[in-house]
DNA sequence: CATGAATGAGAGTTCATTCAT
DNA sequence: CATGAATGAACTCTCATTCAT
C-alpha cells in the first residue's frame, strides 16, 4: 500500500497524537491542527478515522529479515524491536499497547492477526533452536515463548513511561545478554 | 477508603465495561445503564468519572504478603498475580494496560507510583535472594526483574485477550516452573 | 405510543419546519432553536432524527372511522382528509410527499404500509358499494380507487403549495359533489 | 437551451440519483462519481448544483402537441404524460415531487409556473369541450381538472413507487377510458 | 437518595464550492 | 478540459456534568 507525502505526514502526526495524550488525544480535529489544514481536508487522504488508525497499526509490523533459522532468528528478532522503537520512539508509547484499540473491532482484529503471525514465526523457530541444541529443550515452547518477549515488552514499555529516561539500545543488549545466558544450553 | 455497598457495585460495573469494549466503552450513561439508575445518582457516589477510575486503578494494587522475603517473595508475587487475576478475569484485560489511562495525569501518577512501589519491593527481595545464592548472580537485577515480570505480564494478556481460552493457572504454574528452572543457581 | 408534552412540542415544531422549508430545513439544531433549548436537549425526548420523522408520519395516519360501510365509508374517508388537513393546514404540504423521506428506508417502509392499509381499506368498500348499486360498475375498482383518492391528493397539495390561497373546505365540498355526480349508478 | 453531451451526460446521471435515494443522494460527488469525474469537472459544465436540478426541471416539461383542441387535446395530454413517464420511467419517481425541492425558491418559481402554464392550458381546452358538449357541464372546470389530473398523477407515483410493479401503459389505457366514460356527455 | 431536563464542548463526517496547476 | 487539495459551514450525535425538584 503505497502512501503518499501527505499520508505519511498524517499518520505520523497521529502516531505523535496517540503517544503523547492516549486515545483521547487522537481526534480529526488535532490532526488537522498539527499539520495545519482544516478537519475536512484529512478526508481527503483517509476515508475516515478508522483508516488513520490501521495505517497507524500497519507501521508496528516489524520487517522480520527472513534469512535467519532458529535461535538466530529469535535473536534478531528481538533486536530488531529494540532498533525499530529506538529509531522511532513515539512507538515505544503505543506498539504494545493494543488496549487502545479495544471496541473498535476491525482493528482489533488486524492487531490479532500480527501478533499470532508473530508468534507462530517465533514459535516455529524456537523449535528449530531447541532441535539444534541451541537453546534448553527442558522447558515448553510457549513459557519460552513468553519468557523471551515478555521482557522484551515490559522493557520498552518502561522506556515510552519513563519518557526515554535511559538508553534503552543499552538495557536491550543487556537484556539480550542475560537471556542468552539463562537460556544457554 | 471505606467503600459502601453502591461505590462497590459502581467500580465492578465500570470495571467490567472498561474490560469489555474499551475507554470508550466506559461512559457514565453505561455505568448508569449498568446498574439500572439514573446519571446524577452516580454523582451522589462519586465526585466525577476521574474518582471511578482511580478507584478502579485501585483495585489493581495486590495485597503483597509481607511474611516472606527474597526468592520465597519473588515466586509468591508472581503467583499472587495469576492468583489474583484468575479470581478476577476481568482484571486480565485492564491490569497491565497503564496506555489506556494515557492523558489524565493524575490517574498516570498513580499508577507510576504503584509500579514502582511494586519494581522496588521486587529489586530489593532480587537482591536478598542474589546475596543468599537462591537465584543466578551473574545478570542485573534490572534484567532480571523483567525477565520474571515481563513474562507474567504477557501471559496476563495473552490470557485477556484470548478471551481466557486457557488455563491460566496451568500454565502460570508452567511458567513459573521455567522460570525457577532458568534462574536456578 | 404516549407522547409527553415535550415529544409534542418537538413533533409540532418539526412538522412546521418540514413544511416551510422541505427536508433540508429539517434539522436538529432547527428543532432545538425553535423551541428554545439546545440540540442536546432534544435527545433526551428523542433517541435520534429518525424517531422524529417516524413520529411527524404518524400523524398523518387518519383516525378512520370504522362504523360507516360502502360507499358512505369512501365519502367519509375522502371528507376525513378535508377536515384533517384544514384542522392542520402544515400537513397539506408534506402529507402526501412520499418522495420527502425516500433513501430513509425505515420511513419509507412506515408509508408505505400505511398506503398500503387505506388503500386495502377503500378496495374493500368500494367492491361493497358496487355490489350494493351505489356507484358506477362498468369501470374497474383500481380506477375507481384512483378517480376518487387522486383528486383529493391534488386538491390538497395545490391547497399547500399555494400557501392556502383558497378555502379547502368549499373546494373539497365541490369536489366531493362532483365525485358523487360522476359515480352515480 | 442547447446541451453538450456531457451536460446530458450530467442531467441524466442526476436525474437517476435523485430517482434512486432522493434528495439526500443527489450530491454533486455523486454525480462526479456516477459519471466518472472529478468533482470540479462538473463545474465545467454547470455553474453550480442549483443550475442542474433546473436542468431536471426542464425535462419535466412536456412537448404538448398544438394542434388538437377541446377534449382531444386533454385526453391527448393524459396519454403523453403516459408515454413521456413509460419512455423514462425514472421520471416517474419525480416528476410529480414537487416538494423535493421546497425551500430552493428558484426551483420553486419553476415548478409553479411550470403546474400553472399546464393548468390554464388545460382549463382552456376543457372550457372549450364543455361548450362543444364533449364532456359533463354539470360540474365546475377546476374539478373537472382535478378529477381528471389527479387520477393520473397518483398512477405515475404509483408505477415510481411500487418500482414499476405494472404495466402502466395498461393502466393507463384503462384509466383514461374510465375517465373518458364517467365524464360523458 | 434519586430523577428529568438541560447544557457547553466537542466528536466524526459530508456538503457545495474554489483555486492553483 | 480536468484534477488534487483545500475550505467554511453545517450535519447528527455523545460526552461529563449540573440543577431544580
Amino acid at each position: 500500500m503505497e502512501r503518499t507525502k501527505r499520508q505519511d505526514e498524517i499518520l505520523d502526526t497521529a502516531l505523535h497524537l496517540l503517544a503523547n495524550g492516549g486515545v483521547k488525544n487522537l481526534t480529526m480535529k488535532h490532526i488537522a491542527e498539527s499539520i495545519g489544514v482544516s478537519e475536512p481536508a484529512v478526508y481527503r487522504h483517509f476515508k475516515n478515522k478508522a483508516e488513520i488508525v490501521k495505517g497507524i497499526i500497519e507501521k508496528f509490523d516489524q520487517n522480520i529479515i527472513l534469512q535467519n533459522e532458529g535461535i538466530e532468528f529469535i535473536w534478531n528478532f528481538v533486536e530488531g524491536r529494540i532498533v525499530q522503537v529506538s529509531a522511532a520512539p513515539v512507538l515505544a508509547k503505543v506498539i504494545f499497547a493494543e488496549e487502545l484499540f479495544a471496541g473498535e473491532s476491525e482493528v482489533e482484529d488486524m492487531l490479532f492477526s500480527m501478533m499470532h503471525k508473530h508468534r507462530d514465526l517465533l514459535f516455529k523457530h524456537l523449535v528449530i533452536a531447541q532441535n539444534n541444541g541451541d537453546i534448553c529443550q527442558n522447558i515448553p515452547v510457549d513459557a519460552l515463548f513468553r519468557i523471551i518477549i515478555g521482557p522484551v515488552r515490559l522493557l520498552v514499555k518502561q522506556w515510552g513511561m519513563s519518557n526515554y529516561a535511559f538508553d534503552i539500545k543499552v538495557k536491550g543488549r543487556e537484556l539480550l545478554e542475560s537471556l542468552q545466558t539463562i537460556l544457554k544450553k
